[in-house]
DNA sequence: TGTACATCAGTGAACGCGCGTTCACTGATGTAC
DNA sequence: TGTACATCAGTGAACGCGCGTTCACTGATGTAC
């Protein structure tokens, strides 16, 4: 983008900081206690001079919804150039892993309880089918294994998602499978549920995404 | 309980419906929206009537979560007069989803993003734990299978969770990827994950649970 | 380089709202004799 | 059965708080000649 005159540069740099300061606010107070006004004040700043950066709440919310998306699939794609389908996936499930502990606040905006009331975003499906669209090519160079879930597998035969990307019933199973399976145990995680039991979720997340792999 | 004077059979009533009206407000605007004078303007009182039957606001949310977290146990306790195995863990997790799916607020409030400054009653974790027995129970009598995850199994040979309860590794690997693998399912389907890919949620759910009892 | 003007960031007051919680109180319901 | 008293449900006013959002405004920053 070539519009970076000093008053632009200062705009981004001033939405960034609200954002910054809004995920603080979700780590503090949960995605419904983001408050411009509350932002303001950690910044100095009096309420409605915000507005002059977002129009409204929902704006704010929805850019950092995209945004978090977008860092998401920007790290699975990162795990591309891997030629070993195999490694690849494995290494697109712990980029996975890194990037919602290094986020959890952007990681539950995500796929955590949707923000009551707050509609999301359309653009956020075609994101999800970017991810998708590594998984379901991963899944589809991996060698066929053993028939298991065949009602599913005929399920999805009849039931053509995954836009323009051909995948075979088999693969998007499997990478249906990838993804609830790598929520579960991370939005589990996450919310602290295994805190107590003494056990390391690292293993557990490598060793139920592995099943998936061999 | 014998004390059922008249009067306290009112008081019970009463509670009930509070907690009731607290449940919609949840689905309505999320478990942060759950506030004791809106359930009082929805039955007809002032808002500080209801101190009268909840001392604060928390006390409310605590017994929220308790009892979901009881009933949700009830339904898995209920399975466990099945004599097979197998067949018993297939209707723990049918009676899970068909609960979750039954009380999506209260599934939620358990498992989903935790309530922003509110700290989850103690109490909990001796429910987990009996829901974790009947799992475990299942598992044990489940012939064993081709050893896999083999590093998890080593780790979870050194940490003795699940209380009293003795489980070998090998159970206590699938009893914790039984849970995480519904709960995957389960909370991307009640977030609304899966609406536009045109597949049914309790295919997936099926056969990602059956992989654990093959 | 200097002046005139337009743009825009941020302020402060205001609006209406809902929240949790306390307090002193009225009036109905139960209890004891 | 009737009266005297204690208990308790619910009210209304009040406190202090924070929220989203609007509006008219000041003062600084940039632009054009």
């Amino acid at each position: 983008v070539s519009t970076s005159t000093p008053r632009t540069r200062y705009r981004e740099n001033i939405r960034a900081e609200i954002k910054e300061l809004a995920l603080t606010q979700i780590t503090e107070s949960g995605a419904a206690g983001i408050s411009l006004n509350g932002i303001a004040k950690r910044m100095g700043m009096t309420g409605p001079g915000l507005y002059r950066y977002y129009s409204c709440r929902d704006e704010l919310i929805t850019e950092l919804i995209l945004d978090a998306y977008r860092e998401l699939a920007e790290a699975v794609r990162a795990c591309e150039t891997i030629a070993d389908p195999r490694q690849r996936l494995r290494s697109a499930a712990l980029a996975i892993r890194d990037w919602a502990l290094a986020h959890p606040q952007r990681y539950l905006l995500i796929f955590g309880t949707p923000v009551p009331g707050y509609r999301a975003p359309a653009d956020t499906t075609a994101i999800t089918r970017a991810i998708m669209a590594v998984l379901l090519d991963g899944f589809a160079q991996l060698h066929p294994v053993d028939p298991d879930a065949t009602d599913l597998i005929d399920h999805l035969t009849h039931h053509h998602w995954a836009g323009d990307h051909a995948a075979s019933p088999a693969a998007l199973r499997r990478a249906l499978a990838f993804w609830t399976r790598a929520h579960g145990v991370l939005s589990l995680e996450l919310a602290g549920h295994f805190t107590g039991m003494g056990f390391d979720p690292a293993l557990l997340y490598a060793a139920d995404i592995d099943a998936l792999l061999r």
